[in-house]
DNA sequence: CCCTACTTGCGAATCATTCGCAATAGCGCA
DNA sequence: TGCGCTATTGCGAATGATTCGCAAGTAGGG
């Protein structure tokens, strides 16, 4: 998931001009490491299996900045709990399911595109954009709902 | 803003097996005749001008019964307070102006028609969707941000 | 290695929203 | 038109998520 050169979560934090402290490299690994859409219990479960010691205030603090030096993304499909993803290299949309809670993950260049068409003939340059499809799967016999990600 | 017939929100909201009740009617004639998307916070001060009895947990009440039998949209544009809209008679997108917090709505059915090919590729079927384009207006100078809607 | 500004843990505070409960009031029906 | 059953309301307290204040600890430039 790193490229090898300087290209880790941990390094460009680094390179953002914010401090490397125990706690954060923690977070940083296991933000990394997930290829899901935790939210800051889940991260601070993760966590604190490697540092038990690592306060949930902490957890909040760090992805606060890391969102706000655009290195992950916070996400709010439903409301309550935001959920996080280390930040993608390449911008993606969303598919939700509404039984299950899982994400998927899609690009559309094509949707990209009339977006940014529409956005210019308004007069705005897009600064970002979130496209969340709340979808069922089709060819099912109806199942229970089970919790998320 | 009503058809005249038996489409007021009043009337839909009545027709859903719902009470229709003093705190209500102000709620309901409130929503309708707000084409911006106020937070539970204003619609209750807007409410009170009419009837300064009305109570906020009353407005959030019924703001929730409205979006369950979908007579309202919540939205989340930034995290924090929810925003509502009267039930739009067509589904549409937004754009949010980042500097100012002005949102625009717009249509785009080649988009529409992109994410049903998506999802149906996905072997998913839309339940709903929300496009949120962040803006900002070009060919301007900068200038102070200012708060809401 | 030292100094200083940035961080941390912790518990309290804040914000938005929901609940519990006793009092009140729609509205279908007699 | 009046009754009763049940949904609704106001109010304050409770909740859940997130932020803050502060004293103690520490990264990392010089």
């Amino acid at each position: 998931m790193d490229g090898g050169d300087g290209s880790t979560l941990t390094e460009r934090f680094r390179r953002a001009g914010l401090r490397v402290t125990g706690p954060r490299q923690v977070i940083l690994r296991v933000l990394e490491e997930s290829d899901d859409h935790p939210d800051v219990e889940e991260l601070h479960r993760r966590v604190s299996a490697v540092d038990p010691r690592v306060n949930i205030a902490t957890v909040y603090r760090t992805v606060k900045k890391l969102v706000e030096h655009d290195l992950i993304e916070r996400h709010s499909f439903d409301a309550g709990r935001a959920r996080y993803e280390a930040a993608p290299t390449e911008h993606h949309d969303h598919f939700i399911d509404v039984d299950t809670g899982e994400v998927f993950e899609f690009r559309s260049d094509e949707i990209e595109r009339m977006q940014q068409e529409l956005a210019r003939a308004h007069g705005f340059e897009i600064v970002s954009h979130r496209l969340d499809v709340y979808v069922r799967r089709v060819n099912r016999r109806k199942r229970k709902a089970r919790k998320a990600d």
